[in-house]
RNA sequence: GUCCCGUUCGUCUAGUGGCCUAGGACACCGCCCUUUCACGGCGGUAACACGGGUUCGAUUCCCGUACGGGACGCCA
């Protein structure tokens, strides 16, 4: 049997990195085995869902790399006639039942608090879950109050006894007994509109999903959907489920508490390399195991991934909310740096030419002539880089002249010693005349001067490299006069004179 | 409240009874390299939640306690 297996985001919002990292173990999963992986969009909630949520995550799929789905996407919202039809199925065979209750309407402010205080509740008066009155009405009077216009929901009927079980692939055998589970609804009163349980199981039926691998958050309903593929009739798929992503606080991560963090185009809107990010992912509740290895390219992980190595704790992801360069887990942020300052050229610089177009930083030279020079001066650079940001930020003065001067840099480099306010032109003028124009003149034409003028030659060195970039840090300073060039370099140095 | 799941350095984790004086990575600290900052190299601080068993021997198996998380909806 090949193995089929889908990611089913509901298109509420936008890609939740949880839900990422659902997706990608799925992916993962397929390849791995050489099986499909599908893509169903869960819009049953037609009031919160939208298509721009259902094409955000599809570009994140497509960000990072997972987006090649195998079959058609399908939507749920098209089969709610086969999921009324199923559960309506159930009734005529006696594994399902009219609840002719009056619905009530529930505040949706505090829905989880409520039904919390009303397990309680009925856990103290010892109301048990098989109590609704109309259970075991007979089918020709619920029938006839059916035709009759009495709206109903339809429930489906749980065994009074016994207990089921399933053998999940991450956490071994689970067993819930009966008494615990509710008649969980299938279709509203009313309009029989379906409700999720029923749906996903329909739904991954029909889709023959041979393997639901999900968070597990879902672990304890997962004995109502065995219900359901039961009462059906279906062979019920294998399941998986791993832990949950918890916010530094341990809770779950959340859009509400936790905003742009957990969502997924906040990283690649900051600067990061997809392969980074899918790797950071991947090592959040997973493991190659004894091997150890972290950095992992997706060909790599396929080959190491299994449902065995899936963690059964919970992972927190860790960040700041106060202090601004640890906006996101710090280790995300090395791995991302690692990719930058490891991965081949030719991948990395149309990434950087996405970033530069925007501030109108790129140039058409940099992919003809100019392009050994591009090559070599992101080469320099991207050592100390964390994102793609930085490239357009603190990179800014090797592509353009209108680059800001960090006010410590220019105190610490420029302002210190006033000799500058002469000895930079000069400099620039030595400078000028180097031949050829390699790190090592420059170097020796500084040095020389600096012997001249009797000053030490890292006064020149670190006056220079605030006058060439701003900065206080950076690459070697002769690499950088190097790509800075001749021109721009000597024009900087005089320039800077006004800020000594 | 009930049920389910979990608990190894601050964080991500290795570890399936002796190889553990518990390994790696991030972060942090120190040294080296470097007239800058990184990278890199070397080194350091830092963890088996607790209590009982089982065993010649428990991080590893069992039970309990504590703590954390999740679920319990005519939401998905």
């Amino acid at each position: 049997m090949t193995v089929r297996v889908r990611f089913a985001p509901s298109p509420t919002g936008y890609l939740h990195i949880g839900a990422a990292r659902s997706a990608l173990f799925n992916w993962l999963f397929a390849r791995k085995t050489g099986g499909k992986f599908l893509l169903r969009v869960e819009d049953t909630d037609l009031q919160r869902s939208t298509d721009e949520s259902t094409r955000s995550i599809l570009e994140g799929l497509a960000w990072l790399g997972i987006g090649d789905y195998d079959e058609e996407i399908v939507f749920q919202s098209h089969n709610a006639d086969k999921h009324r039809a199923a559960a309506l199925r159930l009734i005529e065979e006696g594994k399902a039942y009219r609840d002719f209750t009056p619905k009530e309407d529930r505040a949706d402010a505090n829905v989880k608090r409520e039904i919390a205080e009303r397990a309680r509740a009925h856990a103290s008066e010892g109301t048990d879950h098989r109590s609704n009155p109309f259970r075991d009405l007979s089918l020709e009077e619920s029938n006839r109050r059916a035709e009759a216009g009495e709206p109903f929901a339809v429930r489906l009927k749980v065994a009074r006894e016994g207990q089921t079980r399933f053998a999940d692939a991450v956490y071994g055998e689970q067993t819930r007994e009966h008494s615990e589970i509710e008649d969980l609804v299938l279709l509203r009163s009313g309009d029989l509109s379906p409700l999720y349980n029923l749906s996903v199981v329909v739904d991954d039926i029909e889709m023959g999903i041979t393997h639901v691998i999900r968070g597990q958050d879902h672990l304890t309903n997962t004995h109502k959907q065995v219900l359901i593929y039961e009462a059906l009739g279906a062979q019920i798929p294998t399941f998986a489920h791993m832990p949950l992503i918890l916010a530094p606080n341990k809770a779950k991560l959340s859009k509400r508490k936790h905003g742009e963090v957990v969502s997924l185009t906040t990283y690649r809107d900051r600067g990061f390399v997809p392969a980074a990010f899918r790797n950071f992912l991947a090592l959040l509740g997973w493991s190659p195991g004894e091997e150890n290895k972290e950095i992992m390219s997706l060909e790599e992980l396929v080959e190491r991934f299994s449902l065995e190595g899936i963690h059964h704790s919970n992972a927190v992801f860790n960040f700041s909310e106060t202090d601004a360069r640890q906006w996101t887990d710090p280790k995300a942020l090395w791995m991302n740096a690692e990719y930058i300052r490891t991965m081949p050229l030719d991948e990395l610089v149309p990434m950087i030419k996405a970033e530069f177009e925007s501030p109108g930083l790129w140039k058409p030279e940099y992919e003809r002539e100019a392009r050994a020079w591009f090559e070599r001066t992101i080469d320099l650079i991207r050592q100390r880089f964390y994102t793609l940001k930085d490239f357009s930020g603190q990179g800014r003065a090797y592509f353009a002249d209108d680059f800001e001067f960090d006010p410590q840099a220019v105190a610490k480099n420029l302002k210190k010693e006033p000799r500058l306010r002469e000895l930079l032109p000069a400099l620039a003028d030595r400078i000028e005349k180097v031949e050829p124009w390699t790190p090592e003149s420059v170097e020796a034409a500084l040095r020389a001067f600096a012997d001249e003028s009797g000053v030490k030659a890292g006064l020149f060195i670190n006056a220079s490299r605030t006058a060439l970039t701003g900065q206080s840090v950076g690459p070697s300073m002769f690499d950088v006069f190097d790509a800075i060039g001749r021109e721009r370099s000597a024009a900087r140095l005089r320039d800077a004179a006004r800020l000594v």
